[in-house]
DNA sequence: ATATTTCTTGACCGACCGTTCAGAAACTGG
DNA sequence: CCAGTTTCTGAACGGTCGGTCAAGAAATAT
């Protein structure tokens, strides 16, 4: 009962999560946000609580949509090898698609705000933790089938990866050209050899 | 002639680069600045020209404090691959080092900023590409000695350990513990073999 | 039809933002 | 000791910040 919302939160929340994804959460005013968003100051405070609230929520969204596929990437293979390749394949065609925000909204809330705000702090590392589960997952997979030596350690593997990825997403903020990428991902993934 | 400045810029200098590092660009206030660094607004921007100004400057700081550390670790080496090796055993101490701040701000900068600021971009590329260079450099070293194989590329190899060194930087902000990192840097030194 | 609930709207709030500036203070050259 | 020059000091500037709120609009429940 009562006056239904006129806007789809997953709508609005894709918008803001452009918005701090190209800006940082600082550098956005709540002004920005409501005139990308579409939607009145009112709504905004009334949706998603406060500014910090609001980025939070666009954190998880980010989780939800991009995240979710790359990690979808690390399934995708039976082989393990090959799902790593996949997944960082797919990273640097998301870094280079055109009218897309270069590098990633999760590294840039780490440099910018994990060390201040508990909440960003947890999404954060929630966030990174799934990811470097998957490239465990991954791992084990390709040790099993051999192509992975088994002697190594597959959780320093896995930290190693999510860590590649990271720096990937901060070179592909200020150099995002595919040369400098492939390169990159070239060396990452001899890593696995 | 005139009155002399009360303070050495060097000083005031690194005052300012430590809050830009702990708190970022946009997070951190004028007002923040000058309780900090020690001097008051009249003499901040008389000596630096606006915050834009500052922040530039106390990158540039950094690059001749902290980058020139590193960049030396990676000279002091004959050996090629020992230079290297030293070079993120050192980015690990300095990364944990009780009472500094986490991460790299360098790091932090190319992705809150240079993305907006033509200033703060070109300075963050110009490190970037010192580090690259003396990458190269020593990968070039490794090579002729036989330490790594001629056969690898030593362009791709230096921007694999510049982007690995970055990501180093943003784990380091989110998880600063030592067993992290230097799981990272151990498949970050395999790379080599 | 009316009461009730929720959402929208846009004006509004005090606080703080980065920046400026006039005047006092401290130096040098004559 | 004075004129000239630079720096220091702290108050002040307009603008924008994140956040609030009262009133109207649009739905449901009775």
């Amino acid at each position: 009962m009562g006056r239904p919302r006129e806007f789809k939160d997953d709508v609005v929340l894709d918008r803001a999560m452009r918005v701090f994804w190209t800006r940082g959460y600082e550098a956005t005013s709540v002004q920005h946000l409501v005139t990308r968003m579409g939607i009145q100051r009112g709504s905004l405070y009334g949706a998603f609580g406060d500014k910090r609230g609001l980025f939070v929520a666009a954190i998880d969204r980010y989780d939800r949509v991009v995240t979710a596929k790359l990690l979808a990437a690390l399934e995708a293979e039976a082989s393990g090898k090959a799902a790593i390749r996949r997944f960082f394949r797919l990273k640097v065609e998301l870094a280079l698609a055109p009218g897309r925000p270069r590098g990633c909204l999760v590294t840039n809330s780490a440099t910018e705000l994990a060390a201040h705000d508990r909440r960003t702090a947890s999404k954060v590392g929630s966030v990174l933790a799934k990811i470097e589960a998957g490239f465990h997952r991954a791992v084990v997979r390709a040790q099993k089938a051999g192509e992975i030596d088994r002697a190594r350690s597959p959780r320093a593997l896995a930290r190693f990866l999510t860590s590649s990825a990271q720096g990937l997403s901060v070179m592909a903020k200020t150099f995002p050209e595919r040369a400098v990428l492939e390169d990159i991902v070239k060396e990452i993934l001899a890593v696995l050899d």
